[in-house]
DNA sequence: ATAGTACCGTACCGTACAGTACAGTCCTAA
DNA sequence: TTAGGACTGTACTGTACGGTACGGTACTAT
């Protein structure tokens, strides 16, 4: 087969798929050539060298997945506690996510060697995947849901920190060795953005939509 | 000099200074034997080899660390809100500093090759720092002053993710050059500590200990 | 004095891998 | 049919580095 897209893509799934068993400087660019069956050479030909091939992996590969997590905000229903909620789940399962993981550690091994890696995820992923949160909760603030002396920044850095926690960290250190299930997401998504609520309700607390049973 | 603590120590020292130019990989044992002014040979006599070497590092590093985190919970007054915004402040401060984030990356970047890096990181780190916190909380959680509703895992977990967001993971991959500086740990601390009071405080909801200024 | 030991510095070995070169194959197009 | 281009597979080069060996030195103990 040809130079294509698709071809391009393949070669990308291999890669991440490889980035399961060995890291950044293990995985050569021989065994890509190996299981992908393409010759070194045209590896070469394509991208400029190893570092390239991985750059233009993480620009294709972490732009798609944050817009799913846009579209969570949009996709789901009235109530804020729903659309937060929605929220979460999404960007709990990207930043999860196998494939996030491992992008994220071959960004992480690499930050003084290659910055740019590290550069473009933190460009696609978080500084795409926040402005129309900040949009969302800049609306609830005006709506009186949300208290007016909180800065919308901190508050979109308190959801993610809440829903997430330091689970992130503890992926990247394999502490959690895979993704949560979509049933442990959905109550940690639930309960991040019920929290998320409480905490920046407005002062007065008239908050009747969550409904917490108290023991 | 000769075989000492000390002499270790300021091995130690040395590693995490050329740490911060190269990483683990990069960071050779002729780099290191040359700026301590120690041979190879006795380089390898005292420490198995280059992973060796990194373990005795993370393992006598990390647990001191977190012993400070700890500290933080017995030393504080009395009030909920000052002890738990002196936990939060110490433990980004440990967290946050180039120290850890140095740790944390050549741990994460050897997670497949040496996984007893990462594992001595989790086990030394937050497995020692979370306990307490957890045993505080949870004698918060039988004076009534948290919800009872919530367990103190989850608890402790989102009083970390509500003082840190992502900035973690945003100076593992080099978008924080820096450690904050002390006024903004504290401010962060104090709001972090603030709003996990607000969220997981009593449901019937008579704090009057926050003194929040309501715009 | 002398023997032992802990160490330094350097040279060395083996291996791994990024990047290149090249011979041969397959496809396409006139 | 044949010429040209894109590709494969493999062999090669250069370099970097983990780990070892060893000669020389300085300190210690007897």
């Amino acid at each position: 087969m040809r130079h294509s897209d698709e071809r391009v893509q393949e070669i990308f799934e291999a890669t991440l798929e490889l980035l399961g068993e060995k890291d950044y400087r293990r995985l050569t660019m021989l065994d890509l050539a190996r299981t992908c069956r393409i010759s070194k050479e045209t590896l070469y030909n394509w991208f400029d060298n190893k570092a390239g091939l991985f750059a233009a992996l993480i620009r294709t590969r972490s732009a798609p997945i944050v817009a799913e997590v846009d579209a969570a905000l949009a996709d789901a229903g009235e109530e804020p506690q729903e659309v937060l909620a929605a929220f979460c789940r999404q960007y709990l399962r990207t930043v999860l996510s196998d494939e996030a993981v491992r992008l994220n550690r071959v960004a992480i091994a690499g930050v003084q060697e290659t910055p740019e890696l590290a550069q473009l995820l933190v460009n696609n992923g978080r500084e795409n995947a926040l402005p129309p949160l900040r949009r969302y909760l800049d609306q609830l603030q005006h709506d009186g849901t949300l208290d007016s002396a909180a800065s919308v920044e901190s508050m979109a850095e308190a959801l993610l920190g809440l829903a997430a926690g330091d689970t992130q960290i503890r992926r990247l250190l394999n502490a959690l060795a895979t993704p949560p299930d979509d049933a442990t997401l959905e109550r940690w998504a639930d309960e991040a953005a019920r929290r998320f609520l409480r905490a920046y309700g407005p002062s007065d607390e008239t908050n009747r939509e969550s409904e917490l049973r108290s023991g």
